[in-house]
DNA sequence: AAAAAC
DNA sequence: TTTTTGGG
DNA sequence: AAAAAC
């Protein structure tokens, strides 16, 4: 119930063995680490979330999330759950997900699960958006249509009329469905890190995203970009998506030109501009790269493999927030955007935070994520702990 | 309108 | 019983 | 689906 680490413990081998479970309101405000001990549980639950998102798009999403919560707490847990009143009064473990919990420990599976596992429409929609480009919509209108395999919407592609994303997330299947790995990762990054030398020195590029949280394979990859000096990353992506088109390392590309704040004054709308969404001002490149093959990959025909990357970048104003959004996770962001608002009356997104108990609304500057926990009044937490 | 990112 | 559930 | 506000 209290907050209590064990700091000063001795005994450094298994750390979140050493605190009491924190029952916070916000997952913010407690640690999640990624390798936890109730993975029998919070897998059920997973698998109850992404069923109650597909079921329907009306409430699906928040019976998600509802799931999604439970799970959260399960994985800040400190120790396996052998008991259910254990956990019979933890907040966001509700009525249905204590059901569950106890059909797991007395059976060893529950059966609603079971049933949604077994349900081959579940099977389907898992495999069409696993496609890039397909979302939960045009899972349903493809499986409706009678498909059921990649092949049928690769057969079908004329007729299905296939978006740019989905003819290359169906073309590169399973390449973009392996994993990839830390040195997988390590190389991108290294590549793009040789590239922003030879068009701007003294640029940073940080692996973000799961990588960033310390998981050791993921599906895609996150470079978050800046520059000390505030303006030098102006015009910057364009400049490096070009270079790696050249070198032939880009399959494909969707670059999201938003309007640097740098100079507002001067900033003018053209076309291109305002066809864009105001959804963020990052410029953003979502990729399919071509990169060479780990030495640990089989030797199949192919010397390189199509990966997932996502290039960020952000001016150094920006640099803490786009940093603390990108790390994530979407649950950690989620619940600490949900706090700082309701808790703080700051409005929090990856560009800055705004204090909206005083008017107008004042910026809170921050140059590192310690000063927006801080500001916040929150206690740090790690980005190996934000595994929600 | 849906999908893309955390 | 009704409202809220991230931001844009 | 769950919790908080009403």
């Amino acid at each position: 119930m209290d907050i209590q680490y064990n700091e000063h413990s001795s005994d450094a081998r298994s750390d979140i063995d050493h605190f009491s479970y924190q029952d916070t309101k916000y997952e913010c405000q407690r640690r999640t680490p990624l390798n936890h001990h109730n993975k029998k549980f919070t897998e059920a639950f997973e698998i109850l979330e992404k069923h109650a998102s597909y079921i329907d798009r009306e409430h699906g999403e928040s019976r998600a999330l509802a799931f999604r919560k439970a799970s959260c707490a399960l994985k800040s847990y400190p120790r396996e759950i052998t008991r259910i009143d254990e956990i019979s009064k933890i907040t966001h473990v509700g009525e249905h997900s204590l059901r569950v919990i106890t059909d797991i420990l007395e059976n060893g599976y529950s059966e609603e699960v079971q049933d949604i596992i077994s349900c081959e429409m579940f099977h389907v929609i898992e495999l069409f958006t696993g496609i890039y480009g397909c979302g939960p919509s045009t899972a349903h209108k493809w499986y409706s249509l009678g498909h059921r395999t990649t092949q049928d919407i690769k057969d079908n592609a004329e007729i299905l009329n296939l978006n740019v994303q989905q003819k290359y997330g169906v073309e590169f299947y399973d390449d973009l469905n392996a994993p990839v790995d830390m040195p997988d990762a390590l190389r991108i990054q290294r590549l793009v890190v040789e590239q922003l030398d030879l068009i701007q020195p003294s640029c940073s590029a940080e692996i973000v995203g799961g990588f960033g949280r310390g998981k050791q394979c993921g599906h895609d990859i996150d470079i978050l970009i800046s520059h000390p000096e505030e303006d030098k990353v102006e015009g910057l992506l364009v400049k490096l998506v070009n270079r790696l088109t050249t070198l032939g390392c880009m399959l494909h590309t969707a670059l999201s030109v938003g309007k640097n704040v740098v100079r507002k004054e001067t900033f003018v709308k053209t076309k291109a501009t305002q066809t864009r969404s105001t959804m963020d001002n990052l410029d953003r490149c979502f990729a399919i790269m071509k990169v060479e093959k780990s030495a640990t990959d089989n030797d199949s025909c192919n010397s390189w493999i199509a990966r997932r990357v996502d290039l960020i970048i952000t001016p150094s104003s920006q640099y803490a927030f786009s940093l603390l959004g990108w790390i994530g996770s979407k649950q950690f962001n989620r619940s600490l955007r949900l706090y700082a608002w309701k808790e703080m009356k700051i409005h929090l997104n990856s560009h800055g935070m705004w204090d909206h108990k005083l008017t107008p609304p004042k910026r809170i500057l921050a140059t590192d994520e310690e000063e927006i926990f801080k500001a916040l009044h929150l206690d740090f937490v790690e980005r190996k702990d934000r595994n929600c």
